[in-house]
DNA sequence: ACGATAGTGATCGTATACGATTTCGTACCT
DNA sequence: AGGTACGAAATCGTATACGATCACTATCGT
């Protein structure tokens, strides 16, 4: 195909190497919860349902196996990686820290659109709370946070912040126990950490801040555990 | 072979699958220097080099992909990844946030015996400076804090240093400069910790402390390159 | 009845093979 | 001479195939 008529249209091809559309296509069933924690990754029969062959399948859930989404056993198999109370508590607290470093290493690049975009955001979390909406409450919880990230002038903070969240996803639909008491104190804390950004604060304040706000869901998460 | 007479002797099995083999070897070539930054990694040559097929190597080096030693550039190959100045404070920045999480998280944990230990490797780094041995410096450097994160109560984050850590050693045989001014600062600074730490002092004074020790070096590094 | 053991099926791990894509050198045209 | 177009070599991407390993079950012996 020498002459290149046309704009070269990438047309509705799905872009990207089989491996790829592979890692993306596991992850977001992993994500979305169609793959609940515990699930067998099977080889051979995500293949087959992919259309691809075994090789390029491999390639992504050890791809997934490095971000942590997926637990790996020398010729066992992969499975959907499960989080124990541990490991959500060394996640939570991992998040907490880059989160914090994040929210205030963006803070100075938040401008007053934004901010209004946030607190729009985060008065949509407060009606979930009546309608008792936890999926969407998370959703908008990540744009929330999304926003304030927008210009992180640091990729790898932010990276990490997104492993982390790709991490709690798979607890949405499962073991993830909604603290209505929890959500409306994080919503509270949003439009504090709002006034503290637009009041121009402290970056050590900030990071104070939105570190505090993610520990305080994980300490909820505690205090609820340890009464069952 | 179903008596095992002996004591099953893992004897010098390489241990791991060959993929896991060729992940380990191609890793330590890049860590140690052996690959430098911009080394293009052919599969084919890898593979006969090792004895393997190109299957495994092929994994491997996504490993290392997703870990960021090397870039991957579609239908084109891997290269073992450079740092440019913006990657390197990106690596630093990251860096001084979970090391200095890591560090506060592991004081409490830390007891008498470790900061003696911990003293007498500050000891030999104050001697590498007068001999001039960046690398072995560098390498003592690591075991310094290594000594202080052993008890890490946070395998995450533990694990986020690590990788910083590699990120960086692609640099040692290169690009990096050693700032001996820094360096000698850098020994104080461990001192200065250590009595910290030691003192019981508060959590969020030793997360202080600890990240403005790696931002210090971040510093000195913008300046020096400033001047050039 | 219970535990150990051998056999079977499922799945993984890796080698090999071949088509697809890129890169680079060379010849040709302007 | 410079740039473009063609072609060959190198390398990657993926499919297929087969040997190796593991889980499971049924059988045998005690």
């Amino acid at each position: 195909m020498t002459e290149t008529t046309f704009t070269d249209l990438p047309v509705a091809a799905p872009a990207g190497s089989k491996s790829e559309q592979a890692y993306r296509a596991v992850k977001a069933r992993i994500v979305e919860g169609t793959y609940t924690p515990g699930y067998r990754l099977v080889l051979g029969s995500i293949a087959k349902d992919l259309g691809f062959s075994v090789v390029p399948v491999r390639e992504a859930i050890r791809r997934l196996e490095a971000e942590g989404l997926v637990t790996f056993e020398r010729n066992v198999g992969a499975t959907v990686a499960g989080i124990d109370p541990t490991e959500y508590l060394y996640t939570m607290q991992t998040l907490s820290i880059v989160e914090g470093a994040a929210t205030a290493l963006s803070a100075p690049l938040v401008d007053s659109v934004a901010i209004a975009r946030a607190r729009a955001v985060n008065e949509d979390m407060r009606k979930c709370l009546d309608h008792f909406d936890p999926v969407r409450f998370t959703q908008l919880n990540q744009d929330f946070h999304s926003i304030l990230f927008e210009h992180c002038p640091n990729p790898h903070i932010l990276d990490l912040v997104h492993r982390g969240w790709n991490r709690l996803a798979s607890l949405r639909s499962s073991t993830f126990r909604f603290v209505p008491g929890r959500a409306r104190n994080s919503v509270d804390e949003h439009e504090a950490l709002l006034k503290l950004i637009e009041s121009g604060a402290d970056a050590d304040d900030i990071e104070k801040a939105a570190r505090l706000h993610r520990s305080a869901t994980l300490d909820a998460y505690l205090a609820q555990a340890k009464t069952i």
